[in-house]
DNA sequence: AGGAAGATCTACT
DNA sequence: GTAGATCTTCCTA
């Protein structure tokens, strides 16, 4: 398995989200492995960004943006933790929220975690995926480009697919641009448009 | 202390 | 398919 270096992450989040997906998330529990292809993101900025969480500036909570790239950065919203990794161009601010994955390995886990039997309802959404994979802010900053680390992005297969984007979902002030990716025709997009 | 937050579930028309 | 209630944390006053 080859995991995504971290130099990867340190481009822009637009570019990083459209890359990310296809790959692989990997989820470690002890013995066990879940895994999951990406297959819908979102792309966050900073102080421009209304929607992004550094909006405001630099606080506490939000200081994983602002830092090194390759962390996941985790935070509650609605009673539901999303996962973002961090990602943006040097001294920048920025990260790449994952929306959506298609479950590969460990489901009869993500089963339990999720009590939902309907494969396809157990990982299409930012909140039901991180569920489903057991993350919690315990997992916040984990270095997801370091392969020993309980949470880490790796490289999919060799595949090709349209890519489609759409304005971010849920966002009171969006920007112009759109900046929500996915694989076209993938059963496990959160929502269609 | 109060409210807003990048969502999800349920119960309907 | 769509609308509305409600899930929990952390920021801001």
């Amino acid at each position: 398995m080859k995991v995504l270096p971290k130099d990867f992450y340190e481009r822009d989040p637009a570019l990083v989200a459209k890359e990310l997906l296809g790959k692989i998330l990997v989820r470690r529990l002890g013995s066990k492995v879940l895994s999951g292809k990406i297959v819908e993101t979102e792309a966050y900025y900073g102080k421009n960004d209304p929607a992004s969480r550094a909006y405001t500036g630099r606080k506490i909570f939000n200081e994983l943006m602002f830092l090194d790239v390759g962390k996941a950065f985790i935070y509650m919203v609605h009673a539901n933790w999303l996962l973002n990794i961090v990602a943006h161009l040097k001294n920048d601010v920025g990260a790449v929220l994952i929306r959506a994955i298609e479950p590969l390995e460990g489901i009869e886990i993500m089963r339990k975690n999720r009590k939902v039997e309907e494969i396809r309802n157990l990982t299409s959404g930012p909140g039901k995926l991180t569920k489903a994979l057991a993350i919690t802010k315990e997992q916040n900053g984990i270095d997801v480009a370091e392969i020993s680390s309980e949470l880490t992005i790796a490289e999919g297969k060799m595949e090709s697919f349209e890519i489609g984007t759409s304005h971010r979902i849920g966002v009171k002030n969006d920007l112009p641009q759109e900046l929500r990716f996915f694989i076209k025709g993938n059963k496990f997009v959160s929502k269609f448009s």
